[in-house]
DNA sequence: CAGTGGTCTAGACCACGGG
DNA sequence: CCGTGGTCTAGACCACTGA
């Protein structure tokens, strides 16, 4: 048994403190040696922490200017969480309508991904993105009912922000991370109506579970994807 | 117009070194104190560009023993570039029969994607994987003959290695990167011949381009994947 | 136990941003 | 111009590996 390293109980303490709100998204974290003092470290040290808080993208650093807790934004939004590229691998910017909205109880999926108490209720909605004007992407998320009291957005009408966006100025909900399981399904009835496809059509479904700063779940996705002239990106590295 | 850091420059001509095969896989890097003196850095400098090739996992450092060039492992053949899970999100380890093996003219899109001459040809390479003891992949594989001269590979029996470990060793290639473009598509009759499934049944296709420690591409790949229990997995942040 | 990489410090100087 | 983060150095001490 040993202790985790300085930089390292730096590390946690800054996302705690940032998670908990001392620094709200985006306002200026003190500088480097007001920091290091307060920690009681050189600043070195704290270098090393903020540079990982960097590389996880919860913070922001601007020579000059000062180290910012990052703003959820929408090109980050789209750019990092949205991997749809059309066939010359450029990243469209889709448009979204949100047609359905809904308080429910959780299914028992909902509830063991979101990790919810037995009788929790989540947030419901579906929505259809469009890409490159064409119906691309059914989405029905669900998001726990306890962090996302009030969640309101405007039905049949284009999207002004990311939900991720809305998340955090609305909720407080930063999402920092998302797992996501991809397989290939025939489009069900309702599917292929709003995508304008046939029925039995290939799909590529994908399920997302997003998390915090904390990576603790915070939302479930699944999205069905027309890949008529796009296609889902990934690097591995 | 201002010179790029030391560090960056340290790290450049590190990888520049081991991509010639100063030091070859699996062979031992100086101590950082002889690289630092090498180099004219201190050895903090030095430890920075350690770093960042150790990130990108060009080679290993083990406290005590020394800095490593990276060897291709089925590990991290198959943990990092190999992304399907079970439906409790386990990673099963594939087994791998090729079928074909040829030598040809590059396609128009091979010489586009893989950056071959007008009349470059190519090793054709076509594979099934079993997942869980079922057909569940069918790969096309095409290398660029010129740096994989005498490629061999014996067929219709089981492959003990990974191909990036095998391309590694025996061609000296090695893969860092890959990038990966995801669709469905209604399975041909060919591939629902041999994963045993319905002609017309949805299948993850999967485009894949390796690149080595330069960037250079150096595979491309077209794999078939029956999702029938099992899901492409990925993590974004 | 000698030698390696890992951690941590203190401080100098530079490049950039914004008043 | 001042204060910020970015780069770079020199050196101390620790933890681990392997002979």
């Amino acid at each position: 048994m040993s202790a985790p390293p300085l930089y390292a109980r730096v590390e946690r303490e800054l996302r705690a403190r940032i998670a908990a709100g001392e620094w709200p998204p985006g306002a200026a974290l003190p500088t480097e040696p007001a920091l290091a003092r307060r920690f009681g470290v050189s600043q070195g040290t704290l270098r090393r922490a903020l540079a990982a808080l960097e590389a996880q993208r919860l913070i922001a650093r601007r020579q000059g200017a000062g180290t910012y807790v990052a703003e959820a934004t929408s090109e980050r939004a789209l750019f990092h969480f949205f991997r749809v590229e059309d066939a010359a691998g450029r990243r469209p910017v889709p448009r979204s309508i949100a047609h359905r909205l809904d308080l429910r109880p959780a299914s028992a999926e909902e509830r063991a991904l979101l990790a919810l108490r037995p009788r929790a209720r989540v947030v419901a909605l579906e929505r259809l993105r469009l890409v490159e004007g064409r119906p691309a992407m059914l989405e029905s998320i669900a998001l726990p009912a306890a962090r996302f009291r009030g969640f309101a957005l405007p039905l049949h009408v284009e999207l002004e922000d990311e939900l991720y966006v809305h998340y955090q100025r609305h909720h407080g909900v930063t999402v920092l991370r998302v797992e996501e399981r991809l397989t290939a399904e025939p489009a069900p009835a309702e599917a292929a109506r709003r995508l304008g496809c046939a029925r039995g059509a290939p799909l590529l479904a994908i399920r997302r579970l997003a998390h915090d700063a904390l990576d603790r779940p915070v939302e479930l996705r699944r999205a069905l994807l027309l890949t008529r002239g796009l296609a889902y990106g990934v690097e591995l590295r």
